[in-house]
DNA sequence: TCCTTTCCGAACATGATGTCTGGAAACGAA
DNA sequence: TTCGTTTCCAGACATCATGTTCGGAAAGGA
């Protein structure tokens, strides 16, 4: 969103496509947008598209901007970005779910995290957790994206620890908010 | 990869189907496989695919029926399927990889996952939080998907509590383990 | 005003999806 | 082994999205 030439017709054109993406966005999935979509809506011709952005994906990054600027701003605590970045969800809640939810866009990814959260509804309940600082809902969701978090880094790490260890060190950090 | 007719051929054929998509996911993203890829490494033709299965997902989710019998596998205690898993996953290091990192493959994910977590890290590395449970790395990742989740969680709640409570919530939750 | 850059639309090659055909092959049951 | 049924196959096909290329028209800046 952020300027980058002296000439309008660059300017114009390049602002007319970040915000038909992110206005499409905002009505449906990433993927199911295809570039006709894009120039459809910011009245721009094909050819003018690639003249600016070799892909749809690079077209996604350029329109990101505002968003890692809430991110990258200096801040004291830790996740004290948080606070400014929700309520700027909050005021744009569609293009919040586009964005957020985009995790689960992917069929694998959804298939995976709906098996993850159905395992751990399971046990939460068989262990009477009940007096959780959310809904149950809501902690199923944060346990399932934190267990899924942890275990793509295991994979990645140069050095994995063992299954056992990780296992200890799963429960230790996700089911630390469950003894309040 | 469960055995649904007593006709040969079409176990035989379905399970060819279902072997060659994992190989393919050990190897590259889902999205990079196409049905011809399918085909071509079970060695079926090209009709004898959409006869099985309309469309890849739907061979997508009959080829995780594997993964499905050990999360749904009774256990006693909260997160019980973890230790199982990990064993297994450990053993396919390749699959898990193509499984877990699923959420990373979509262009957006990808994208919103790296500026929290590069804010989250710098966060962590400002506030000295040096005494993590496990490497700093991990632990981003761990809050960044953490994050994510519940963001998720919030945005699609019926009643969707205020910008400040959610983030007193997310404080409480992702930074419990930070304090040993 | 004048030179340069950008825009446009249309056409094009490429490659993936999903459907459909008729004949060949494999199956299970008798 | 035979026989009726089901499945498999190859290939062709319509459809749709991607990314490239072109020359002429329009808009920009100096």
């Amino acid at each position: 969103m952020v300027a980058t030439t002296s000439d309008r017709r660059v300017r114009r054109s390049q602002n007319a496509l970040q915000t038909a993406l992110l206005s499409l966005m905002s009505e449906r999935q990433y993927d199911q947008i295809t570039v006709q979509d894009v120039i459809d809506r910011a009245d721009v011709g094909r050819s003018t598209f690639y003249a600016h952005y070799s892909s749809k994906e690079a077209l996604l990054n350029a329109s990101l901007g505002e968003l890692r600027t809430v991110l990258t701003s200096p801040n004291e605590q830790p996740l004290g970005f948080s606070l400014p970045l929700l309520r700027h969800i909050e005021q744009h809640r569609a293009l919040g779910q586009a964005l957020f939810g985009s995790a689960q866009h992917t069929p694998v990814a959804q298939r995976i995290m709906s098996l993850l959260e159905e395992a751990i509804r399971q046990d939460l309940l068989q262990a009477r957790l009940t007096q959780l600082p959310l809904p149950l809902d809501g902690f199923t969701k944060y346990a399932a994206g934190a267990y899924l978090a942890i275990v793509q880094w295991w994979l990645q790490a140069a050095e994995p620890m063992q299954p056992v260890e990780l296992d200890r060190l799963m429960r230790r950090l996700i089911l630390a908010a469950t003894h309040p």
